[in-house]
Order: C-alpha cells, then structure tokens, then sequence
DNA sequence: GCAGCGTTTTCACTGGATGGAAGGGTTCTC
DNA sequence: GAGAACCCTTCCATCCAGTGAAAACGCTGC
C-alpha cells in the first residue's frame, strides 16, 4: 500500500480506521477557540477526504449530533448535549452538588468549581464565577493540569499510583514561580492532602489566587470528584476556609451517594409526547 | 420480551442502515431514567446484533464517548460530554447566561429556568432550584411541551409558523385543568406574548406553580431561548416578577451577543498539555 | 466576467462491517 | 450445589456500505 517515500505527500486518506472512529474525530475536531467549522475544516481536522465528511457530517446533521448555522458551518447539536447530559461523571455530578456549590457561592461570592479527574488532566464539571471575583481561567467543560490547582492536587493526591507516576513521570509546567515542579516536593504535597483532607494551592496558577479544594467520594469510597473555592490570594486564610469547602464536599458526597443508589432521582416528569424521535418515526 | 406477539422474532437487523446511524442509535439507547446499560440492553434498544454492538460499544468506550462501570455496564462517558460543551445553544449560551441567572436567584431564591427550542419541544438549558422553591420537573437536559411551561409559551409564540402549526395542530396534552388547549384560545395567549414581551403560565402544568418568562434574541434579532422564573403560585404577582425576568433576558441577549461575535470568550487558558489524545498518538 | 474558494453529486470499486454460531463466565433460583 | 438464565466475547465467510477521484455546481469578491 505505502506508495514510495514513508508517508509521503498527504497520503489522501489512511485507511483501516472504522467510520465510527471517523465520525468521533469528526465530533473532536470541535475546539472552545473554533466551535463553528465549515465543511472543509471539518475534513482537514478529521483528516477525512471532502466527501466523506460531507456524507458523515449530513447524517450528523440530521440526527442532530450537528448543526448547521445559517452560513453553513457547522456546530455540535443540542441533541448531542442532551444525550451527554446523561453522563453521570458530568451532569449527574453536577446536579448533586449545585446546591452546596449555590451555597457555597452565597456565602463567600468567590468562584466555586466542581472538577473530575480525566486521564491524567482534570475536567471542570461546573464552577460559579462571581463577576466581581478573582479572574480564573476555567470553563466548563475544559481541561487543566493536575499539578497545579486545588481539585487538581486533590484528584492527584487520590489517584491511582499509575496516574501519579505518568504524571510525575513528565516534567511538571510551571505556571508561575509558586508552581511546584519538583517531583520530591510535590509528593510531599500530596501526602498532606491525603492526611488533612484538603489541599491548597497558592499562587501556583496565577500569582493572585489561591484555592482550597476538599474531596468528594463515591459509595465505595473512592474519590471522583474535587470541589474548590478560589479567593484572591492576599489576606486568604486557607485553614479557615478548608472547613466550608470540606463541609460542602461532604455534602455532595451524601447527595450523590443517593442519586447513584437510589434509582429514581426524582419524580419522572410527564412525558410530554411519547418521546419519538422524527428519525426513529415508522 | 413478549415472545410470540408481533414486533418480536427480532427480525435481526434493518440493512441499509449506516454505521453512523448505528452509532448514534446506541447513544440515543441511554435515558435519564436508565442513564447505565448491559451490551445486551443497548443492543435491544439500537436494534443490533449483538456483536455488532459490542464492537461499536468497544470503539466507543477507547474514545471515551462511552464508560464501563464496575459491572462492565455501560454509561455515557465524560469525554463526549467534553465535546458537547462545546455547542453554542448549550453551554455556550449557559455561560452568558449564568451570571444573570444567578443574580435572579440570589434576589428571589425561586426556580430559575434557561431554555431553547428543539423541534416542537423545548430543552432545558440550565435551571436553579432552590431547595425551598416550589418543586419543578425540569432537569437540565431535558424536554418539555411547549404549551404549559413559561419558557415554552415565549419560544413558540416567536417560533417559526410551520412549527406553531405543528404544535397547535396535534392535540395539547392537558396537565392540569388550567391548562390551555384550545388552539383558539392558545393563539391569542401567543399574541399577547409578542405584544407584552413576557410570558405567564400559572397553574399550567402543576396547580401550585407560576412561572413568568421573557425571551433572549441572538444578534439577528432572532428568539433563540427563554429565561423564566417559577414560583408559587398563590399570591404570585406575574406583573411583578416580569420586569425582573426580562431585564435578566435582556442582560443575557447583551452577553451573547458579545460572546457571539467577538471570537475569544476569555483569554485563552494555558494549555497544560498539548491536548494530545491518547487515540490520536502516532 | 473571471478567479478562488467551498460545497455537492456521480460512479465503479473494495475492504470494513456484518450476523450466525459457538465457547465461556457470572449471577440468580430452587 | 446443581441447574437455569442471562450476559459477554471471539471466530469466520459473505457482502454491501463506505470509499475517493473527478467533475459539476454555487457563492463571493474583484
């Protein structure tokens, strides 16, 4: 198959790889900086010959995985948010702890985020940002390191050793002359957070913010989620703050502890119409 | 599974279908109500062969579309709620939103809903609930008729003709008696929503709850969602609450726009990782 | 009018996707 | 603790859905 050189000049299209692989590049070529991409774009980043996408994005399009805007470009769907909706890491997550993380926002009017680990990186599930608050650069939906910031530290402290290891394996980016990059000290770090049963994190992303993070728990114990408060950095007293945060992390944990048992998480609402798709109509 | 009757024998498989079009059948498989599902479950509900499914299954679980659980049953996985953050009608317009939804709810502490249209139905975006509010049956994520809700009055009074002949031509589904379902009648409620520019349903879909809801346009001057507001319902004064719930409508029309047309939502966030995946490694 | 894009359709070919069957595992029931 | 009832996984020959090159089409700006 390869013809002459070793991958030589845009081999069109690498064989081997399924349509669903294909289709799910098509969904990852959708980036927080270009969430709208023509049909070309689409291609290159899916690394798919034009007609391709175009016959793969028309099905997505129809289904709803897609949608098109009205020059044309494409954009993730809301039936495919809806149907991530069901993720219990994301929305079930999220959905548990709102109220504690309402709460906890009320009280302090400081951010509020609510991350899970992903890989060897974090994923911020929800977070609070007060307007008046310290600028963060979080989102939902996003990914961040782990070293770094208080749920990192917190999901990193819990982690499998296997994670730990690739994670300390690397070298550690240094966001700020706070970050701690040293493997040695960063382990230290993570012993006191599995000790205290929170972690700290001052300055190590910006120089101005500080966050406190406490774990959240499953059923078996094992911790899935990280809740955290992010104040400005001058004048924070982290010991004082780490009950509020820990108390809110408890919280979560009870409230998912049933939603994960317990089946119905509440009433079912009335089905408006027998929820029938068009797609799926006779 | 009723053996004998018609619709069972499982006459295998349809051909003809696409391999996308299985794909997505198997997301569409997962429900709030069972949000975590056997191969075999799966394969019923997306009308597979059963090692169709479970290579498919197999796929999307290594992209992370789907996980396993302890059980090795199956459940929408986080990465594909990653991607879907990214549609512009979910989160995007969430984050606009959030802000002024929050404000909402600090000064009432009632249920603050988001939604948009899809189809005949409307989904909800975002919603508040406070823990003393008056109980509600929305879930982010999920659809509701358009008829009874606030959110769902304003969106199909600005909806397009085609689908306000679509709602008003199926029989309404009657929630309580103060629901509307006269078209008549349900017409002239529409107007007066375009005239006022705010929405009132009081009693229509449950007998204690009052919601007061006012729309959000998009840059072309489009009705693109709903903000609304739910409360008890005696001694509600909708008059009251509406100049609340639109001056928050019109405030989240402002922010969108901005994030609509101004590229960078925020400074972009220093990339950890060269947000490589693990699929996509050479 | 022309050039430069991006999109859509056509067509013959081919290899990935397919389901039946069979093997192996686990969790209930009696 | 034997049996039943599911559920999961792998193998293999067949075949049709998926494929890319090429060309036609549509739009926008100059």
């Amino acid at each position: 198959m390869t013809a002459g050189t070793i991958a030589d000049a845009a081999p069109t299209v690498e064989p081997g790889r399924s349509v669903t692989a294909k289709v799910l590049a098509m969904l990852a070529a959708f980036t927080a900086e270009e969430p709208e991409l023509t049909l070309s774009q689409l291609a290159r980043r899916a690394r798919l010959s034009l007609p391709t996408a175009h016959r793969r994005a028309a099905e997505l399009v129809e289904w709803g995985a897609l949608e098109r805007d009205a020059r044309g470009r494409y954009r993730i769907g809301l039936r495919l948010w809806e149907v991530a909706s069901l993720a219990p890491r994301g929305v079930g997550l999220r959905d548990a702890a709102m109220p504690f993380l309402e709460d906890l926002y009320e009280v302090t009017h400081e951010n509020v985020q609510l991350a899970v680990r992903e890989g060897a990186e974090i994923v911020y599930v929800e977070r609070i940002a007060g307007l008046h608050a310290v600028p963060v650069w979080t989102r939902v939906g996003g990914r961040f390191a782990m070293h770094a910031t208080g749920v990192g530290l917190v999901l990193l402290a819990h982690a499998p050793a296997s994670v730990q290891q690739e994670v300390l394996g690397l070298p550690l980016r240094r966001f700020t002359d706070r970050t701690v990059t040293d493997p040695k000290a960063l382990r230290r770090i993570l012993a006191d957070i599995r000790r205290l049963g929170y972690a700290v994190s001052d300055g190590q992303v910006t120089l101005d913010a500080l966050s406190v993070a406490a774990p959240i728990f499953d059923p078996d114990g094992e911790v899935v989620a990280a809740v955290s408060l992010v104040v400005r950095a001058d004048g924070a007293q982290p010991a004082a703050l780490a009950p509020l945060v820990q108390t809110a992390a408890r919280g979560i944990t009870r409230a998912s502890r049933v939603t994960a048992a317990g089946r119905p998480v509440m009433r079912s609402p009335p089905r408006p119409v027998p929820a029938q798709r068009p797609g799926s109509a006779r």
